[in-house]
DNA sequence: TTGTAGGCGTTATCAT
DNA sequence: ATGATAACGCCTACAA
């Protein structure tokens, strides 16, 4: 491996001026630094980044960790975060949590051991009891569902205000019967939780009676949704709108419902929550709520960048700023 | 920040028993190593990757060069390629390139620049004459459609066998105007010209014209298949099949052909490339070339990390195994 | 404007 | 079994 050193001898010089032309400083005479531009040329020579980061002790890199990547909401996610990360001279480590608790803290222990310089955290899973443990001031953002409470830097959405407009949208349409397709279990603050109970209000504003019979608990794939469809035609229950608790399971129940030869938006209603990219696209097009994705992504990488700047800050909260986006399948 | 000497000290030993300790290595008494032990608890210890790397001369992140990780596709690999990477001690740092040569150019000369263990490119645009550059020997990994040739490690797939018998199952299922809805250019050796290659052979074997009017040149992404099923329809051409380059380009084709009301697969038979997790529920749901991903991302980890071990072993070449994915779309 | 000395936290090597 | 020393490649501080 050339080193400055290397480069030094090369050109004549000490180490110093050669890191000095290396990071552009002011202060070296022009010729001394063509010579040493040379030098660098010819020996090939890179900067090794590790040995400066040994120092300044910063890594450059920022920590990702999400469910899945390739669902394609967190693939939308992490296009953005990249970007976000890009402009302020970071680079993203993509980690997966598999969605379990587990994963979660293990990509916090990793992130802070690896010492990348921070973590953005879409845990789904963790508990914000989980918390205290011994991840000290490392920069760790909370990004979308989970909420932690004040004590973490967090950028959310508005899963309840965002369900409540779908809900709201499919009732003015003259859906009479709203089915909910969404996670497993309503336990616990989280998104499942929370968009469940933004369909709730909107129904009881509404004057219509929740009936538990359409809430189905199903899982956050696209199998879940398709398989939720079947299960509730199969159960005879009658529903003329359903509200998905994401674009992924949405695309699962616009599958179940081709299953059981009900046709959308003419028998049966749908709308998600994400805005993916595929939503455009799907037949029928899908009604979704599109929270600011890139506006998620930029705040939670200028959380990290603040925090790496004064440890000491006050944790902050964000909501991104959503809109409705109407398309085929509330038609 | 705690460092080994301070344990070393709080502990009553010397940094390198520490450093014995951490490392799980023999050669060190129970009651030192539970004092240690101790001590690093009570301190807080956390070992400096950084400084072991210095050292060592390896970061144990390996970069990940794609187009766009929200594309499914490659999200999907982004996916693989993270989990084979965790079981041989690696972290994954993602970039995107925008599907541009200078972007690709750039992904490696930042992979090299960062001190990555090595760089798994999904190039579609990089020139294998743009090489000879000073990579030197950094093991870089071309996973997917380029081909630069024997000097370079490279993960391909069956671009041409996949593609043909694509066509041929069309052929089969009694098509006889089959259309390719592909990216924007045949010129140069990348995916778009070898699958279109694979079309064309199967057409010929078949005894079919192959019409240059049913040559679809748009782009990659579903909007471009969208357009291209418009345009083909309003220049009034006839087709009862299509062969999509891929299965994000066969959604859009789906959706285009809602547009144009034309059936799948009653009026136009569909199939696509790669088994996107999408293409078992998209309606209908989509025939497809199902190359083996998770065998692709093991085998290109794998080759990192034997360059790394011997950087002067002969550069390799696989080709993933597929098999065809027999959905609605083509029924 | 340029050079020298020392240290960042870890590990390999060689002594003890 | 344990420790002293010298790197790894760079940067800060200070000296020339």
């Amino acid at each position: 491996m050339v080193t400055m050193s290397d480069v030094a001898r090369l050109a004549g010089v000490s180490k110093m001026t050669v890191s000095n032309v290396v990071n552009n400083r002011a202060g070296v005479s022009d010729p001394v630094r063509l010579r040493v531009l040379e030098a660098i040329q010819k020996s090939g020579y890179r900067l090794n980044v590790n040995a400066r980061t040994l120092k300044a002790g910063r890594t450059g890199v920022i920590g990702l960790a999400v469910p899945e990547v390739d669902r394609p909401y967190y693939g939308m996610l992490a296009s953005h975060v990249i970007e976000a990360a890009k402009e302020r001279g970071f680079h993203v480590a993509v980690e997966q949590t598999g969605a379990a608790a587990e994963g979660e803290a293990q990509a916090i222990a990793q992130s802070h051991k690896l010492q990348f310089d921070g973590l953005i955290l879409s845990a789904v899973a963790l508990d914000p009891r989980d918390r205290g443990q011994s991840w000290g001031d490392f920069p760790i953002v909370m990004l979308g569902e989970r909420d932690f409470g004040a004590s973490i830097d967090h950028v959310g959405m508005a899963n309840e205000a965002g369900t409540r407009a779908a809900t709201e949208h499919l009732i003015e349409r003259g859906c009479e019967r709203i089915a909910i397709v969404t996670g497993w279990t309503l336990e616990g603050v989280h998104v499942v939780s929370r968009r469940h109970r933004g369909y709730a209000e909107a129904l009881e504003a509404a004057g219509l009676a929740a009936d538990p019979a359409l809430t189905a608990l199903s899982g956050m794939h696209m199998g879940h949704g398709r398989k939720a469809i079947r299960e509730l035609h199969a159960s005879g229950a009658k529903f003329d709108g359903v509200v998905a608790v994401t674009d992924t399971v949405a695309q699962g129940v616009l599958r179940g419902l081709a299953d059981v030869g009900l046709r959308c938006p003419e028998d049966v209603r749908v709308i998600g929550f994400d805005d993916i990219p595929e939503a455009a696209y799907l037949v029928p097009s899908l009604s979704t709520v599109a929270p600011d994705h890139r506006w998620m992504a930029e705040k939670a990488v200028a959380l990290i960048a603040a925090r790496l700047d004064d440890p000491a800050r006050r944790p902050e909260e964000h909501t991104a700023p959503y809109e409705l986006v109407l398309r085929e399948s509330t038609r």
